[in-house]
RNA sequence: GGCGAGGUAGCUCAGUUGGUUAGAGCAUCGGAUUCAUAACCCGAAGGUCGGCAGUUCAACUCUGCUCCUCGCUACCA
């Protein structure tokens, strides 16, 4: 099925650099990465691994605000700790770039002129909210107002973070500008477009016909959705000041759409390695192999030549970008070979609950590296055996205990420290002589051939977990075998008998080395050192003659440790603790809107009234219809609590009403008022009441 | 509401083109063992494969309907 490809480009997501990355993204795309690349590497393959930083969009502009800071800060703030928790954690990037970085600014401009030279963008005329003090247009993100769904007063353009509702800036009430406080007014401006409806065509054939057997599920289904609803243009240019000028002499204040730039970042990466490897001098660059001698143009052959397998690994919320938009900037560009598979994870959530920084509800890089420093393997390993591959999947504290406990101590380190201990006890540390070999020794040795090729044929699939739970087995092989030849009894009567079988435990330890590499490059570099060998390859793995008789060990150590109740107690202590200083922080974020006069208020008819029928409305979610005594009337009233209240259930109760709103029909009915509600941080509804019964047409003031 | 992905043992998950008694790890129980971090090894128990109907000699696997979860999207306070 796979066409054997002369090299490999790998990348892992760029992370985007506006805060601190937590353990489902390792999950999501770097673990899988990491591990994908470095069994290439132990086949010798012609690889290179890139991923950087994302460092542009509006939300950037935005934490600089939120912290007081400047864009510049959070982006050379969150890039060096991200980067360095990658590094601990054993992520093997053969560069690690940063879209700030002026080659990648030249590489994405290069490739906007080549889609605008070819004619391949459309230049549209739109009007967007403009401030006239500060000058500038404004992202959606710039723009607050209130929401006019929940009555927050600060939500944001592009969605109110009370709420959760998406929203566009024109929706909001009472808009300002968050740079100068002032309303913002409407004007036009020009974008250049991506006419993305134009090759529904070659995607359906690209991903529908082509991929439709190669490619995970999830992904395909996800492609097969977006292109099937139709596609559209997309602007991919913004107007702002934050990210990557476009190219055009009519173009100031205009940069590239992030998510136009960002996935060049890959590109921009491997030329980046090259050039550093040509000119010998190492900024971002960490080469994990010998590369050779490599001219500047060489990163070329990674990206347009057709024996090049290219390989996106993701999250799910990036599959529309890393299979609809970027292979059609790849494609119309003329200029670069398409991925060949983007095995876009799952999410992975946490103890029960959707994983999430801003909630508090996550285990972020560099939180657990504080904790855990000398554990990297422990988390590669409880996330690779928990990986969310087909679906969501689910990380917990105690899973992580017992994968520690009962796999990595209990079956692989144990292995490992009984075959090393009795070597050093029988014989001197150094590897015995294998002598004859019995029918279970024959038929261990046809097992452990047979592992890397099948732990192989997982990886090429890319299912990591199968990959993960067969170098398991292999440490289990290897016990079982110690089980059944009992050398500790044999040593009193034929020690010559023992040299074999340890001998042979020894060559299944020095396998493991190898084999558990891609998986647990830590654990792999100490066995190694303990057994003293030297880096061998894949292929000359499932051999049972590594070690040579009389090689010298070096002193056995334990590679794991038992992670204790308390410890694990105590970890879920504080992402609770977490959570709820973070909910006690985002409390008072409303700031009060603008004064208003005694007469603004009289302005308003607020009653109290009583709920006479509710029904649901045909075909929406939110929506109820309801009947309300008004004590003047009995009217209807569409009201958007339907994911809060049953209908039956606030029958008969009374509540506050505003009487005299303009009525508006909203599907399709026209409502008559508008009732109040409570709305709670987290956007859930209470009816506002008065503490006791009071007649009908009530007034509020 | 539309679209997509899921719903398989107590838990976390596999199940290839429909084909004998539906698998793994962990947890549980029993046995054996003591070289090893009371670990390992052997064995048992545990599932009407979300529900209903259909196609078929045969359905976890295909089709339709339905319920639940997650994601995107729409109406909306």
């Amino acid at each position: 099925m796979s066409k054997n490809y002369k090299r490999y480009t790998i990348s892992a997501a760029l992370p985007y650099a506006n805060g601190p990355k937590h353990i489902g993204h390792l999950a999501g795309a770097y673990i899988p990465a990491d591990v994908y690349v470095r069994y290439l590497r132990l086949n010798g393959k012609d690889v290179v691994f890139v991923s950087g930083s994302d460092e542009h969009g509006t939300a950037i502009p935005n934490q600089a605000l939120k912290e007081n800071t400047t864009s510049r800060a959070i982006i050379d703030k969150y890039h060096a700790q991200i980067r360095d928790c990658f590094e601990k954690l054993g992520m093997s990037f053969d560069i690690y770039h940063r879209t700030s970085e002026s080659i990648h600014h030249q590489t994405s401009q290069e490739f906007f002129l080549t889609l605008y030279n070819k004619g391949l963008l459309n230049e549209e005329v739109s009007e967007q909210y403009f401030d006239t003090e500060a000058k500038v247009f404004l992202a959606d993100r710039y723009i607050v107002g209130t929401c006019p769904r929940c009555g927050h007063t600060n939500a944001y353009g592009d969605q109110c973070e009370k709420c959760g509702s998406t929203l566009s800036p024109r929706e909001l009430i009472d808009p300002h500008s968050t740079l100068s406080g002032k309303p913002p007014v409407l004007r036009p401006t020009k974008h250049w477009y991506l006419p993305l409806q134009q090759y529904e065509n070659w995607l359906k054939e690209w991903i529908l016909n082509s991929h439709k057997d190669d490619w995970k599920t999830n992904v395909y289904g996800q492609c097969k959705s977006w292109i099937d609803a139709g596609l559209q243009s997309r602007a991919m240019t913004r107007d702002l000041d934050w990210g990557i000028k476009v190219p055009l002499p009519d173009a100031e204040g205009k940069v590239l759409y992030v998510w136009f730039d960002a996935p060049i970042g890959y590109i921009s990466a491997t030329r980046a390695l090259f050039k550093e490897l040509a000119e010998g001098k190492k900024e971002f660059a960490t080469p994990q192999r010998d590369f050779g001698k490599v001219a500047e143009g060489d990163w070329k052959k990674y990206w347009s030549d057709e024996e090049t397998k290219l390989v996106h690994f993701i999250g799910k919320d990036n599959i529309v970008f890393h299979c609809i938009i970027f292979p059609i900037m790849l494609h119309t560009s003329g200029e670069y070979i398409l991925p060949d598979n983007v095995p876009a994870n799952e999410f992975m959530n946490l103890e029960g609950d959707k994983m999430s920084t801003s909630r508090g509800w996550s285990i972020e890089m560099h939180e657990y590296l504080e904790d855990f420093p000398d554990k990297p393997d422990v988390l590669r390993y409880a996330l690779l055996t928990n990986l969310p591959e087909t679906k969501d999947s689910e990380f917990t504290w105690k899973d992580f205990q017992a994968k520690n406990n009962n796999e990595l101590v209990a079956i692989f380190g144990n292995f490992v420290n009984r075959a090393l201990v009795l070597t050093q006890k029988y014989f001197d540390n150094k590897i015995p002589a294998s002598g004859a070999l019995t029918p279970t020794d024959e038929k261990v040795i046809t097992d452990l051939k047979e592992f890397p090729a099948r732990i192989a044929a997982s990886l090429e699939n890319y299912r990591f977990r199968e990959a993960t739970a067969l170098v398991m087995d292999l440490a289990r092989l290897g016990n079982k075998y110690l089980a059944e030849t009992e050398p500790w009894k044999l040593a009193k009567t034929d020690l010559p008998r023992v040299g074999t079988i340890l001998n042979l435990a020894l060559q299944i330890s020095a396998n493991l080395a190898v084999l558990v590499e891609p998986f647990l490059p830590f654990t792999s570099a100490r066995l190694k050192l303990m057994l003293n060998s030297k880096n061998f390859t894949w292929q000359e793995c499932g051999s049972h003659t590594l070690l040579k008789e009389g090689h010298a060990l070096s002193e056995p150590k334990l590679l794991f440790e038992k992670i204790e109740d308390e410890t694990i107690a105590g970890q879920i202590k504080k992402l609770n603790a977490k959570k709820a200083s973070i909910e006690l922080a985002s409390q008072p974020v409303d700031l009060a809107k603008p004064e208003v006069t005694f007469d603004d208020f009289s302005k308003m008819d607020i009653r109290i009234g009583k709920i006479l029928k509710a029904e649901r409305v045909e075909k929406s979610k939110k929506l109820l219809k309801l009947q309300v005594d008004t004590g003047i009337d009995v009217r209807t009233v569409m009201s958007g609590i339907a994911e809060y209240f049953q209908p039956e259930e606030i029958v008969g109760k009374q509540v506050t009403i505003l009487v005299n709103l303009a009525p508006r029909k909203i599907m399709g009915v026209e409502s008559q008022g508008m009732i109040l509600m409570a709305s709670d941080k987290d956007g859930s509804l209470r009816l506002l009441q008065p503490s006791a019964v009071v007649s009908p047409g009530s007034k509020v003031s």
